[in-house]
DNA sequence: ACCTGAACACCGTTCAAGT
DNA sequence: ACCTGAACACCGTTCAAGT
């Protein structure tokens, strides 16, 4: 084959290919080389438009975010907490829809400029409902720590492999997991079975979001 | 060599080993060989205590977890409130110890018997407390989703290889690293420099619990 | 049951070389 | 500047075989 300039690889490209493939075929199938293979190219290809494999992972993340659109949280026309509902209800439904992806969201910092973007658009809202500069900035990475982290917590129980289930499907799988809870040794947890196994329902991601907005207030 | 049994080892020798070397020299340079030449056996030895290389990373935070005393929990002759504090800063200092570690932390889901643990103690106190049982239940979901996501978030802009600097020195990094967000596209971002930089600070950590806390009352 | 040696099918990354 | 081929120093896991 001969080397000479394709122009056909960007960086987009390689995101896209190594969402495609975190997608498919889970984690541990996105390679250097399987990524490369992809777009149809040499593995140290990849090399000229990134430094290394975790800096592209990193990018596969900004990209998942920066999916979720902020217009909401600056249209004054609807109560703030369901600007905030709305927002923390997409996000979390866009990162569902690729678990294998999801995974990486908590093991890099959130420095991406998708990210930042994020949090300077919930600054915009917190200061306009009236929270100080120190406390809104407070507020935002308290509410992006919510979000993120139970996010995380119910990707980690997905096949990466596939598209999440539906929520009842998955509180169903995780009700068998906690009836097998010995009630001897944890009577409390066995107890609640019913409520341990809604932890990763829409239901109980609001709840958490509104008994933290709550705090805020 | 001779093969035969030695006795040497065993699942716990495993995980102290890989978290050794999660401490010393980082994620990437934990191998299932490199434990095994750490332990002073053949690499596929670690198969007959472990299914594969991702059950001893688990068994790993599941150590880190089962290291935080759960005591204080039921602690009558201390306010409630703050004994939830000092269990969360307990786990958190223990966890930002190792920080290789806790970049694990929220890829795989809670179920190890730590994790357990910590969750019925924290339904024990929240019982105590008056909650109902399925609002204690939702409400430690929370507590942990909270914990965990700020510690896993903090520990991702940490060092693997190197003990956790001081938090000053770690505030002045993330200063840095704020003072370069630009003005005229994150205006709020950068007006925060201050705030944004002591995010991983206790007192921020300490300050967003209550706000959950808050919520929940 | 517990361990070994050897092998299989891969990795991420670097480097010199081609256009 | 952008890409390739080839190589280096590794991986996780399996399998048959030894005690």
């Amino acid at each position: 084959m001969k080397p000479g300039p394709k122009r056909s690889l960007s960086g987009d490209v390689i995101v896209t290919a190594a969402l495609k493939l975190l997608d498919e075929r889970g984690g541990d199938a996105v390679s250097v080389r399987s990524i490369a293979s992809e777009v149809g190219v040499a593995p140290n290809a990849i090399y000229t438009y990134f430094p290394d494999k975790v800096a592209v992972l990193r990018a596969v993340v900004d990209r998942l975010i920066g999916e979720q659109s902020l217009d909401v949280l600056a249209d004054t026309g609807i109560p703030w907490r369901q600007r905030i509902h709305e927002v923390g209800l997409g996000l979390r439904k866009r990162l569902l829809d690729h678990p294998g992806a999801t995974k990486l969201l908590l093991g890099a910092p959130m420095d991406g400029p998708r990210a930042l973007e994020f949090g300077e658009r919930l600054l915009d809202l917190l200061a306009e409902v009236g929270l100080s500069q120190e406390d809104a900035a407070r507020a935002s990475y308290l509410l992006i720590v919510y979000m993120l982290g139970s996010i995380a917590l119910e990707a980690a129980e997905l096949d990466p492999k596939m598209p999440a289930p539906p929520e009842k499907e998955r509180i169903n799988t995780r009700r068998k997991a906690f009836e097998a809870v010995p009630p001897q040794v944890f009577p409390r947890t066995a107890a609640s079975t019913e409520v341990m196994a809604a932890y990763i329902s829409t239901e109980q991601y609001v709840w958490g979001l509104d008994r933290v907005l709550d705090g805020l207030s």
